[in-house]
DNA sequence: TGCGAATGAGTGTATATGCACACAATAAAC
DNA sequence: GTTTATTGTGTGCATATACACTCATTCGCA
């Protein structure tokens, strides 16, 4: 099977969005297979570990950080909530909501780490340190493409 | 706002993963503002020009060339099927279903991909030319991580 | 202190993504 | 030629994503 970079007229030139919408699911799904016994994606897995270093943080603070649109956070969160992974209750500012992980979100994110770490370093490896080093650089100033 | 990997504790290293699909984000909502007057997503148009320059394709070659899951790629075909931009016929073997544009869909395409070209030379003057040539290779490197 | 502005959250709608499963039609084996 | 395996597609389900809009609460200011 071609790939559409070797069907396009020679005076266009493959869509950059594509190629990383492309990657995106790739390394999704490298990720997720490699999580697959605990249960978790690595979509859940990163907001598990998010809401774990920042204790009691708020969903529009929660979305910032992750660079995520808040009423996607928000649905996000709603099969962990359903799983008893986490709590939201509300702040003294009642408009706000705290998030935090309880024992059994804890402990499924500790579950699900090592198997995190294991695609971590598989991709590390099989990019090379260098390239790795390159890519994270270039990863973050896409992020910044927009405000 | 902290980002996250200001937070994380010195032992661990930020997922890959997660950075790969918060820029795949930035830089899809980067093109789809781009495309807005054409009514379509990135998303969209990149679906359309793949027909377009593959007359008469399979939904499974099409989603072996695009490298997405055939279901979503079926799924992803309703809107554009609903607005005539495309159509789905039965093959010869009454298996398969081919996919072509109608020539609203040709349109459609051609009148988005002028603002597709603006948001592509946008952002490799943002990249520059040598790194945007490393993320390209970058990127088809991680693709091929999963077979 | 009372009113308009700003903020935080939730919902409706629509698209994107992929797994598990089912079904029909063709191809392969015998 | 019939049976079996393979292939191409569609659907149910669940999650992911974000925009537009609404609502409640708090803040800032006169």
């Amino acid at each position: 099977m071609k790939n559409i970079n070797q069907v396009y007229p020679k005076d266009s030139s493959p869509c950059n969005c594509m190629n990383i919408r492309r990657a995106s699911r790739a390394v999704t799904q490298f990720y997720d297979e490699a999580l697959k016994p605990s249960g978790l994606t690595i979509s859940q897995m990163g907001l598990l570990r998010h809401i774990k270093v920042t204790e009691m943080i708020t969903i529009s603070d929660l979305a910032k950080m992750m660079r995520i649109d808040r009423t996607t956070l928000n649905r996000n969160m709603k099969p962990l909530d359903d799983a008893g992974l986490l709590v939201i209750r509300s702040g003294e500012d009642s408009r706000t909501r705290q998030i935090s992980l309880t024992d059994e979100g804890k402990v499924a994110v500790d579950n699900a780490w090592k198997m995190w770490g294991e695609a971590q370093s598989s991709l590390k490896e099989y990019l090379g340190k260098e390239d790795l080093g390159k890519l994270t650089q270039l990863l973050a100033k896409l992020e910044a493409i927009i405000p």
